[in-house]
RNA sequence: GGGCGUGUAGCUCAGCGGUAGAGCGCCGCCCUUACAAGGCGGAUGUCGGCGGUUCGAAACCGUCCACGCCCA
């Protein structure tokens, strides 16, 4: 790794030029080509340095980043550049999944324009079509992320159909086989006709639809119950009607048949205690073949399970229906009905909840189907309980509960698709009914009957393998032992359910009950200027590139972590970026001016009995802020340090230590030199700070400041611990009596530029040793002949008198000091209050009540002087 | 239906038991030699409603109202 020493040709005679405005378009590209070509992101597996690792979670290989990427790197780079910082050798994983159904989606839509479809090409000149769109449009976002400077190990970079990783994934499967955590059966599952496979339940997007809540009439007479339904269509392939047990109106009927319509078949009666008597008439139609509810019931009753779709969810049932989509059949089964007068009830629209495929918003079809499965209970226990323990920490804490919840709740998973694109199933039937499950290193059975399951894993079954595979496991590679187990998992929470429950599951399982990570660090959904989800339909969806072409990627990235508070959404808005862009311009010609000014950063810092009070002031107040800043980053509180650095930087750096510091060069001398490398330390520390969330403009400065190599590698400032709580007080002041006279000044309407001649009385005051730097500020000329004060203001027990040659405007300064006299009143009467309360003395806390004596006496200070003041004034 | 969460300045959000804050927006003055992508000054809130706990409540408890999200 390269050493971060003095560049031999970066003396400091010259001072670099900088434009007065920064273009990031210019330099950043530049820059990260710099990063990546000298080797900063990789990650030694042979270092000493102890190991920091984070993965992303994989995107998808079709995708192309949007904001959500953007923010979630953000806080990912962040973290790993502060702790490539402080000495850690730094894993950040990329790669990407190989996002089964939507990439065979974009392939065959790409094979329709040639009037193709996959079976055309047949399996395995399909497969090589999918790796051919991936070598030529796949995986954009690895670009795109450059782009935002992502520090990530390319070297590394993965894709979980690559050979190891697919050796990754039959290997568990395998073990999990042996282990009886795989099975095959037969059930209801979530079909899209349209994707044609089988989806998880995590797959489906429950959303409120428009349909028909129709009541038919089964049977004749005496013997007729009456069921309602919002899937005329399924009626075909009914096989028993349910009632609850309890359920008086319907005893009698409980175990006789009754003629369902339309088929001529009779069906049974039965008594199910999961039946809700309250809802409709009491009694549900059960349809085993095509409603998880009613599976369930045709297992208890042992019923017939009769499918009438096939997988384009077109009827099979011979007769008038034969061959109608799944809607088509039902307005035609409806109609059938009402001509035989079964319509008791229609009730148009009627809303309710429906599931749509999340890949393509078909409606699901429950199918009773043949699949692969994950038996979770003990796998979700392990998972559950390493949180319980405290083994893996959720942030924020809160969140937690939503983890449990689900992880405690977990249905067994469906893995298998019926895809071409994915790792296909290893499992080998044989012509006599054998199964046999074959692990990596072992040939599968061949000859005469033998085939190979036709079905793929889902893409989660390898991504959940991410945070181990990705290190070479199941070998036991240097990285694995180096960079297992990850330090921190950042993902939203609405990924919680999807890649992080399955991380752990497999994590534990694989890795011998070493979770994947020790904290999963969550953040919320990125959400427009008004707090409103982005959607394309909305019309509010923005690319993060333009928003990085027009104002750079540090503005994005910094108005991205001054949203993130942890787990709360975070709305983003133009006009936020623009702030962040100008915020970084503000840091920009800061920097100028200390290069301007001489500011260095060479030698040790002047021991503090020779800095002045303002030097001492900003290093106390640089030494808290460094120590906020690492509590925030080990709390994942990016929006606080944010927020803490923006602050330091503009309010107390650039507005105050800046201007403070003019006065002090133009004066040069001892003290000049002094301040010189004060103010070189603060901008160096600041930017050092500010690097990891904003990381390009505070590369070009450092090094433009510092002369040395990069500040990607440059030491994570530590808090000297340095404080002066004097000097803290003293620039206070100086900051009071600056802001009253301003105050003033711009009540009378002076300019700003307007000098003023005025005589200030500062002896015995803290304010003393800064009469130069506040006559300065204050645009204050020195008292001539002829001085006549036309206004005095007392603050902090200094006098500033100013000749405003006769002319003051009275009528503002009564208005003014006739406010502030209402306040200090106000004040009064408050803290006499509290003070006059017996019970507040006795049971308030005594600091408490020390402040409340502090602020009466303040107050009554500032009625005095107020009152004194308007006494002075001239009558209007 | 079950669970979680949120209502604080025009907008978006911090604050979560001891003087109501920030960013953006708004108003006024200014191109003051680092920066007009800037400087200085200013205005703005019965902290959703009602009860309660407390010396003290935006914060804690109860309740109501209004939103949002997740799960079924």
């Amino acid at each position: 790794m390269t050493d971060n020493t003095q560049r031999p040709d970066s003396g400091h005679d010259s001072t670099p030029e900088l434009p007065t405005q920064y273009t990031p378009a210019e330099v950043e590209g530049e820059l990260y080509e710099r990063w990546v070509e000298r080797g900063y992101f990789e990650a030694d597996a042979k270092s000493d340095k102890p190991p920091y690792t984070v993965v992303i979670p994989p995107p998808n290989v079709t995708g192309s980043l949007h904001l959500g990427h953007a923010f979630e790197h953000t806080l990912i780079d962040a973290l790993t550049r502060r702790k490539r910082m402080q000495g850690f050798e730094t894993l950040w994983q990329p790669g990407m999944d190989h996002a089964g159904i939507a990439t065979q989606n974009v392939v065959e839509r790409e094979l329709a324009k040639e009037g193709k479809s996959r079976h055309d090409l047949g399996r395995e000149a399909f497969v090589e079509r999918v790796w051919q769109w991936k070598g030529e449009s796949g995986g954009q976002i690895s670009g795109q992320m450059r782009r935002l400077g992502d520090g990530v190990a390319w070297s590394r970079e993965r894709f979980t159909m690559d050979e190891g990783l697919s050796q990754a994934v039959q290997t568990i499967f395998k073990r999990l086989y042996d282990d009886e955590l795989i099975y095959r059966a037969e059930r209801i599952i979530n079909w899209c006709p349209r994707c044609l496979t089988a989806i998880s339940d995590i797959e489906v997007n429950y959303q409120d639809d428009d349909g028909e809540l129709v009541s038919i009439r089964y049977g004749e007479g005496d013997s007729s119950i009456v069921v309602a339904t919002t899937r005329a269509e399924t009626m075909l392939g009914d096989t028993a009607v349910a009632v609850h047990p309890d359920d008086e109106r319907y005893r009698h009927l409980v175990g006789t048949e009754i003629e369902l319509p339309l088929t001529g078949r009779r069906i049974p009666v039965v008594a199910d205690a999961h039946v809700d008597p309250e809802f409709g008439t009491g009694a549900v139609k059960v349809t085993p073949a095509h409603d998880p509810n009613d599976f369930e019931i045709g297992q208890r009753h042992d019923l017939p399970a009769i499918a009438v779709m096939d997988e384009h969810a077109v009827i099979t049932v011979h007769g008038p229906f034969l061959g109608l989509d799944r809607m088509e059949a039902r307005s035609a089964i409806v109609a059938a009905l009402r001509a035989e007068g079964r319509i008791v009830a229609e009730k148009r629209p009627y809303v309710h909840s429906v599931g749509h495929c999340s890949r393509c918003n078909t409606t699901i079809e429950p199918r009773l189907s043949m699949q692969w499965w994950v038996k979770v209970a003990p796998l979700a226990k392990a998972a559950g309980d390493a949180v319980r323990d405290g083994r893996v920490a959720i942030h924020p804490q809160e969140m937690e509960k939503r983890y449990f919840d689900w992880v405690d709740n977990l249905h067994d998973w469906c893995i298998s698709r019926q895809l071409w694109w994915g790792h296909r199933i290893p499992v080998w039937y044989g012509p006599a009914g054998e199964v046999v499950c074959v692990g990596p290193d072992e040939q599968p059975p061949s000859g005469e009957g033998w085939h190979q399951d036709t079905d793929v894993l889902d893409t989660w079954f390898s991504s959940g393998l991410w945070p181990f595979s990705t290190l070479g496991w199941p070998e036991q590679t240097e990285s694995l032992a180096k960079f297992y187990p990850n330090s921190v998992l950042v993902t939203g929470y609405d990924i919680l359910f999807f890649w992080v429950a399955r991380m752990m599951m497999f994590g534990l399982y694989a890795m011998d009950g070493t979770p994947p990570f020790h904290t999963i660090a969550l953040h919320g959904m990125v959400r427009d200027q008004f707090g409103k989800k982005m959607s394309k339909s909305f019309g509010n969806a923005v690319n993060p590139l333009d928003w990085m072409d027009k104002y750079g990627s540090d503005a994005l990235r910094f108005t991205l972590a001054r949203g993130a508070n942890p787990g709360v959404d975070v709305p983003i808005g133009e006009d936020w970026v623009q702030g962040s862009r100008n915020f970084a311009n503000k840091l920009w010609n800061a920097t100028r001016f200390a290069l301007m000014n001489g500011a260095t950063v060479q030698g040790p810092l002047p021991a503090p009995e020779r800095m002045s009070a303002t030097d001492r002031w900003i290093l106390s107040r640089l030494n808290t802020v460094v120590a906020e800043v690492d509590a925030y980053y080990d709390d994942y509180q990016f929006a606080k340090l944010s927020d803490a650095l923006f602050h330091f930087a503009w309010d107390e750096v650039f507005d105050w230590y800046v201007e403070l510091s003019k006065t002090t060069f133009q004066a040069g001398g001892e003290a000049a030199e002094v301040s010189k490398r004060v103010l070189g330390e603060v901008v160096d520390v600041t930017l050092r700070l500010l690097h990891p969330v904003i990381p390009f403009v505070t590369e070009t400065l450092w090094t433009a400041l510092t002369g040395r190599e990069s500040v990607v590698i440059a030491e994570w400032p530590q808090d000297s611990a340095f404080r002066d709580a004097a000097a803290e007080a003293e620039i206070a002041e100086v900051q009071r009596v600056v802001t009253e006279v301003r105050r003033f000044r711009s009540d009378q309407g002076l300019q700003p530029g307007q000098r003023v001649p005025a005589r200030l009385t500062l002896a015995g005051t803290l304010l003393a040793p800064h009469e130069d730097a506040i006559r300065q500020l204050l645009r204050l000329q020195p008292e001539g002949e002829g001085f006549h004060a036309t206004a005095t203001l007392p603050v902090a027990g200094a006098i500033v008198a100013l000749d405003l040659s006769g002319t003051i405007d009275v009528a503002a300064e009564r208005k003014r000091l006739t406010k502030d006299l209402g306040l200090a009143e106000k004040e009064k009467a408050d803290t006499t209050g509290k003070l006059g309360n017996e019970a507040f003395l006795a049971k308030a806390p005594e600091p408490v009540v020390a402040k409340i004596r502090a602020r009466l006496s303040t107050a009554e200070a500032d009625i005095a002087r107020i009152t004194a003041q308007l006494g002075a004034l001239p009558e209007a």
